[in-house]
DNA sequence: ACGTCTATCAACATTATTGTCAATAAGGAA
DNA sequence: TTCCTTATTGACAATAATGTTGATAGACGT
């Protein structure tokens, strides 16, 4: 154990993943505030001007943060679709954990965060997650046709993104959206699209 | 014309209003960056100090909008409810009016300010429209099954503010996310929930 | 041991942001 | 007019937050 006065010193790397470590829990617990350079120093007992030294700037620490987390989600997403595209007993479960990803409440935070800044900043700095959807729409497209995959892409993907920035106050506004209300929620949109692709497999549904 | 030099007095509310305005608009075009006192109070030609003198404090302010803001779209979807509720195509107009007053880039930068507070401390400052989806509800349950009624809401609700929410980026992330496009899914949702309710209208979708 | 590299830190400097206060002036009432 | 209320303001105060710097000390190689 490290004696109190004794500095710690970590690889480069290992700062940086530390550091945004705790940005991310910060940003879950806290909200945005939770973010200044000298809160997330303190947690790591370290103080502000290391975290500049690795980040440059506190706005570097925050792009770092939205492109990690964002590339978090695009690995859970992916990972989510190896393999869960053949039978439909398979896409009801694809789109169950994908819309668990996505609705996951700090990604949520993530979502809402790019939605504030201002023009295309935020996203600019997700970086490899640019193309986040696009892939999940490619890999829709082996398995149905575009106009429906798109449909269902766009439908998932807004939908679990709304219930992941609302989550936390859905229920005091009137829906009901605790665990088993979501689950059950996912449930019936799985079977409406289930239904949906197997009606009109080579359809279009609008006009 | 107010000559330069002279003092332009209003009465209190009307401050509050025009306040309200200026704050309103820069949360739009700049996030929450956007809301510094100092900055709403030049865009009005006012001093910071009358700006505190009307809200008390920063906070005060910023609680105002969000209540302002809250109300409106609560107005706006109770407007759009109003004799939109008998026929199916009916219904589908209220679909697209609904998602139309949800999705909105200005109330999805409200849905993602409230998600970006920590705890309940937005949702408690929504005051009036604290129900606000519940009034919706109240309202589907009267055309029909409760349980129909809350997965539609639940489903237009969340897809909605998902749509606001990422609105901006959705096209960067490999989504087609134009006018156009959103039309086109909204039409497609509104004629798969007719389907839907047209199918099962006594049904349990779920299990 | 010695030297190099650089992560770490305390103290300082700078700015940004919010908040306070006493004085001023606009509008309405008496 | 005169008085009263209060919206308005500039100047100041108090922090809060970010950024800067020179010195210190681990880790690693020679």
């Amino acid at each position: 154990m490290p004696a109190q006065g004794r500095r710690v010193r970590r690889t480069s790397e290992q700062a940086r993943e530390e550091i945004l470590a705790v940005a991310r829990t910060r940003l879950l617990e806290h909200g945005i505030e939770g973010l200044k350079i000298a809160d997330v120093a303190r947690d790591l007992r370290m103080s502000h001007a290391t975290l500049l030294h690795h980040f440059g700037s506190s706005e570097g620490m925050r792009t770092a943060l939205i492109t990690r987390m964002g590339a978090d989600v695009l690995t859970e997403l992916l990972a989510t679709m190896d393999g869960a595209q053949a039978s439909e007993s398979q896409r009801a479960r694809w789109l169950s954990t994908t819309f668990a990803t996505l609705a996951e409440q700090r990604h949520g935070q993530l979502f809402a965060w790019l939605a504030l800044q201002p023009g295309q900043t935020g996203v600019d700095q997700v970086g490899p997650t640019a193309n986040l959807f696009g892939e999940l729409l490619g890999r829709m497209r082996k398995v149905m046709p575009l106009r429906e995959a798109q449909f269902v892409v766009m439908l998932v993907v807004t939908s679990a993104i709304g219930m992941g920035v609302s989550r936390g106050w859905l229920g005091a506004m009137g829906l009901p959206a605790d665990e088993p209300a979501i689950a059950g929620f996912v449930r019936q949109l799985a079977a409406l699209l289930t239904v949906q692709l197997g009606t009109s497999s080579a359809g279009d549904a609008a006009r």
